[in-house]
DNA sequence: TCGATACGAGACGTTCTCGTATCGAAAATG
DNA sequence: CATTTTCGATACGAGAACGTCTCGTATCGA
């Protein structure tokens, strides 16, 4: 496992984003170079990415996909994944990159209560349907395995979705909807980390009941401490 | 891997905790049963399974440890290994049950505040020292990318650990000291959630705030929607 | 038409790992 | 002393996986 050349796939990533200028051809009007062979088939790409989905769907840790049984599974040659992709590690970073930029982005709601239900019950529905259309998070546990790639991961997919989380409960405090007693970041894992905790630790996780975000949003917003009115006249 | 003749190494453990009265020698007030050849060297046992932590130590993921590795780690034969564990999955999961076996029960505290104040905080100290007496949850997330492994698992260490801390918690809802119309295990959750989302998935975490575990139960406990006398007088 | 590139398929060499087998030395019993 | 078992060390076979390479075919630009 080599993690060097990953750089020149990311550079790839990145300029296609930009605007495909990366080749530096003296043309300036051509927006595509034409290259001399057989052009690329860009269904070969998406059919590679699929078919590690459907791997991953059948059961398959993240680490135990093989390149040989990627290729067989999208029916494509060793050798047009190595065209692609420098490593397998780069091949697995494109996977986790690409989730996370489909799941769209943090939507805010009316209240910060319902932007949390929202953000809790994206991991909860991931949850149910485990491994189906796989997620970051579900990966994220497996992803551990692999030494070098859980930091380029982080820094790639969790980070930046921590940090806007960051951001609209920095908001929210700010509104006066929560406390602004504490740090951005806790209240964010305060939140967040009892669904994670049982989506991805728990096996037998309970995670079908359709109200658990809103049920853990509430409690945690209105606190676990017994109400004295509640302690003593529960039944109603 | 195979997974079929853990069941032998488990009748070992249980019945060397029962009490050594496996073998079935007819001398009833012998202990030993004075076995013929050179004696087994207790020694090795402890010295393999501190290898094995050691390496853990030094940053290698659960399934990345190699019996190999271990061996030399260890200064012992891979023979001798294999002369006590029928299987590369018995012998981490003996790693893993010894752990827990370990770690005191959860010993309960004057108030439920305390008590979980020192769940929290003994799982931060296992995150602070990372894998240095490497914890159950810490291996909790890699040991998910060995299938047949986690269950097990989950069901010797994990399983039994939840239902205690429920037991707890289900006490402090009867003396009113947590609210008691939410399911005990949501609650223990709610309050240890926070803690291993922090120490398991964040790398970079900031867990080194010894006062974390303390200031994420209040927190929880006093609830985290602005008190109104704090949002709009929280500079006092 | 021709050169260049992409494609699927698969052989190949290398490395890693597991688990077994063997070897000489050491330590216990009879 | 003879036997038996354990010890560390290491050779070994089997197999999995990575990444490279080749082969024959297909598809583009010139």
């Amino acid at each position: 496992m080599s993690s060097s050349a990953i750089d020149s796939e990311f550079e790839h990533l990145i300029s296609r984003e930009i605007g495909e200028q990366k080749s530096a051809a003296p043309v300036p009007a051509a927006p595509v170079p034409a290259r001399r062979g057989r052009p690329r088939n860009e269904a070969v790409e998406t059919s590679i990415l699929e078919g590690m989905l459907r791997l991953l769907g059948r059961g398959s840790s993240l680490a135990g996909l093989s390149i040989d049984a990627i290729a067989a599974e999208a029916g494509v040659g060793k050798a047009t994944i190595y065209r692609r992709w420098p490593d397998k590690d780069a091949l697995l970073l494109h996977l986790l990159v690409q989730l996370e930029s489909k799941t769209e982005p943090l939507c805010e709601r009316d209240s910060i209560r319902d932007t949390l239900i929202a953000v809790l019950e994206r991991i909860r529905l991931n949850a149910v349907h485990r491994r189906s259309d796989t997620d970051l998070a579900m990966i994220g546990a497996e992803i551990r395995a692999i030494p070098g790639l859980y930091c380029r991961y982080h820094e790639a997919v969790i980070a930046p979705r921590r940090a806007a989380l960051r951001e609209l409960i920095a908001d929210a405090q700010r509104r006066g909807e929560l406390r602004a007693d504490l740090d951005p970041d806790l209240l964010g894992e305060l939140f967040v980390g009892p669904m994670l905790s049982r989506s991805l630790l728990h096996p037998d996780a309970s995670v079908e009941d359709p109200d658990l975000a809103a049920t853990m949003v509430d409690a945690v917003l209105g606190g676990l401490a017994a109400n004295p009115v509640h302690s003593f006249a529960e039944g109603t």
